[in-house]
DNA sequence: CTTATTGCAAACCTTTTGCAACCTC
DNA sequence: GAGGTTGCAAAAGGTTTGCAATAAG
């Protein structure tokens, strides 16, 4: 644990609004001036690698990064500025969304995307 | 309508394991030797504005094009070879994959991603 | 002293863009 | 020829990597 891998998580945790590698180093930098971006996707990416942070694609743009591993949750997507909230499933398997969790989002679509090994890769590697 | 954008549409169409933009270089490359990369894209970003393809994020590695825009489905994603598939809204809200639809994956997750424009930038731009 | 981590710069991959040559009408 | 389309090469994000310098145990 050195000093920087302590800022970007603090920089990360408990933020609402999900940020983007850029914004956590902006963010870093205003703590820990001397901080390299690199640093900053080494640590995320251990972060994402030991589970305490989750990567949200946004489909456009740069991935962002979710400090909410705890409880389930899915996300809202702005397909025009890429800011990325959690919200959280409700009735009808989770694809319908109440109105405090729209949040003033006009919803045009919702992917559902399963993730997994596929047969060939789990054959491949075991 | 140019022999280099027919030769892209055919390439797309009728295929089940979605492509990525060199994929459907290579294999328009076979019809037409001289189509470009750039021509590919230009014209892979056409016919999604058109909405007679959809783009589909992986989250790592290049963006797969899916040709099936009639028929509304979900994805597969593998996590380790990138492959998308499609698959069907089952029970349950659609978050339950049938044997079939798995398809010999190994299911870790499910994300569900709305998307949509935010207060923010409907206010901005109408 | 050994090992891990940092910052920098360069590389990387995917996608877009500028532009001159080229069709098509 | 006027307009749109192509191919090339260069540029543009976003992210990763090689490596020497540094910090930590």
């Amino acid at each position: 644990v050195t000093p920087q891998r302590r800022v970007v998580a603090e920089v990360l945790d408990g933020e609402h609004v999900h940020l983007s590698a850029e914004s956590v180093h902006l963010r870093s930098q205003q703590r820990l001036p001397e901080i390299s971006l690199a640093t900053v996707y080494n640590t995320l990416n251990e972060l994402v690698a030991m589970g305490e942070v989750l990567e949200v694609s946004t489909g456009t743009g740069p991935k962002r990064y979710d400090p909410n591993v705890r409880e389930h949750h899915h996300h809202i997507v702005c397909t025009t500025c890429g800011d990325v909230r959690d919200v959280h499933p409700g009735g009808a398997g989770g694809l319908q969304l109440d109105d405090a969790d729209r949040a003033g989002f006009d919803v045009e679509r919702v992917d559902i995307v399963f993730r997994g090994r596929c047969g060939t890769c789990r054959a491949r590697t075991g």
